[in-house]
DNA sequence: CTCGTTCCATACGGTAGCGTATATATCAAG
DNA sequence: CTTGATATATACGCTACCGTATGGAACGAG
C-alpha cells in the first residue's frame, strides 16, 4: 500500500469547493487537479471519468449534510421551536455547505439524477421539520404550510436580490420565524 | 440597407432559450449559430463578443418580464386579492419566461452585474405586492413578512423537491395562498 | 534488497468553442 | 449597371479541457 498523497477524497472536496463557487460546469478535472498542486494524472486512477467524480460528490454531499444538521440541531437538545431555529440558522453556521445545496438545487433543475438525490434530502428534512412542528401544532394542514413556508423560505431567501426599506433582511425574516412558532 | 437575415433578436432570443435550459454557461455562438441555421459568422456584426450578448439578453429579459407581468396582471382589473393570486399565476402562464428568471437568479449568485438588474427586477416586484397586500392589510410590518414569503413561496417552490403526502405541491401552495390573502 | 502494487507525471490526440481575417453575397441608391 | 453598405460564409490560430497511454517514483511485504 503506497502512501495515498492526493486520496480520493481530496478530488472530491475540491470538486464541491468547485460546484460551490461556479456551479457543476466549473467543476473540470485539470483546474482541479492544478489546485491540490497535483497533475491530473491521477484522477483517473481514482475516477473512471469526470460523471464518476460528480456522482461522488454528491454521495459526500448527501452524507455529510445529513450529519452536519443531526450534529448541529439535535446534538444541543431544546424544545421544537429551540431546534427548528438552530435548522434556520444553518445557513450562517456553515456557508460552504450552504453555497454547494443551492448549487445543487439549481443543477436538479436540469439533470434527473440530482433531482432524486435532492428530493431525498428535502423530503428527510421535511419530516424532520415536521416532526418539530407537530409538537406545538396540532392541525395537520397547518404543519405542512408551516413547513412548505419554512424551507421554500430558507431556500428561496438566497436566491432572492430584494430590498426591505427600512428593514434587513434578517429581521423580516425574524419576523416570519416568530410567526411560524406561533 | 441589406435584408438582415438573421436580427440581432434572433440571436437574443436563441440565447435566452439556451440560458432557459442550460444556464448562462450554456450559452454558447456556435451551438447558437447552428441553432439558427446559420454559421457565427453574423454574430460578431451584431455583437462585439459572447459577453455583449449576454448584457443583451439581460436588457431584453428585464423589459419582456416587465411587460408581461403589466399585461397579465392589470389587464384584466379586478381587486387585489385578484391581481395577487394572478401575480402568483405567473409561473403557470409563461414557462419559458419562468425558466429564464430561476437560470437569472442562480447566475446573479456569481456575477454583481446580473444581480443587480435581479435587485431591481425584484424591487419592483415588491413595491407592486406592498401596493396590493395594503389594500387589505393596514400592518405595514405585516405587509412586509407576507410579501417576502409570497416572493420566496414564488422562487423557492421551483428550487424544492419535497413532496407533500397526501396533498399536491399545488394545494399546498394555495392553502398558504389562502392565508396570505386573510 | 527486491518486487509488486499503488499512485502520479508527462505526453499525446481529439473536440469544442472563442475571436479574427477575409472573401463573398445581397440589396439600395444613384 | 455600378457602387457602397450591410450581412453572412469560410478558414484560421488559439486556448481549455477530456480521456488515454505509458513510464516512473514511492512504499510495504517478503
Amino acid at each position: 500500500m503506497a502512501l495515498t498523497r492526493t486520496p480520493r477524497s481530496s478530488w472530491v472536496e475540491e470538486g464541491l469547493r468547485a460546484l460551490a463557487a461556479g456551479g457543476p460546469d466549473a467543476v473540470r478535472i485539470e483546474p482541479l487537479a492544478k489546485a491540490l498542486g497535483v497533475t491530473k494524472g491521477g484522477f483517473y486512477w481514482h475516477f473512471d471519468d469526470r460523471r464518476a467524480l460528480l456522482e461522488a460528490m454528491l454521495d459526500t454531499w448527501e452524507r455529510t449534510l445529513i450529519d452536519e444538521v443531526i450534529e448541529l440541531v439535535e446534538g444541543e437538545g431544546g424544545d421544537a421551536r429551540a431546534r427548528l431555529r438552530r435548522l434556520f440558522g444553518l445557513a450562517s453556521t456553515s456557508r460552504e455547505l450552504l453555497k454547494i445545496e443551492l448549487a445543487v438545487r439549481d443543477w436538479s433543475r436540469r439533470e434527473p439524477e440530482v433531482a432524486r438525490r435532492l428530493r431525498s434530502v428535502d423530503n428527510r428534512r421535511m419530516d424532520y421539520m415536521r416532526s418539530l412542528f407537530s409538537e406545538f401544532c396540532s392541525d395537520e394542514a397547518e404543519v405542512e404550510v408551516r413547513c412548505t413556508i419554512a424551507l421554500s423560505l430558507f431556500v428561496g431567501n438566497h436566491f432572492m436580490a430584494a430590498d426591505h426599506g427600512p428593514r434587513s433582511r434578517a429581521q423580516v425574516l425574524e419576523l416570519v420565524l416568530r410567526r411560524l412558532e406561533a
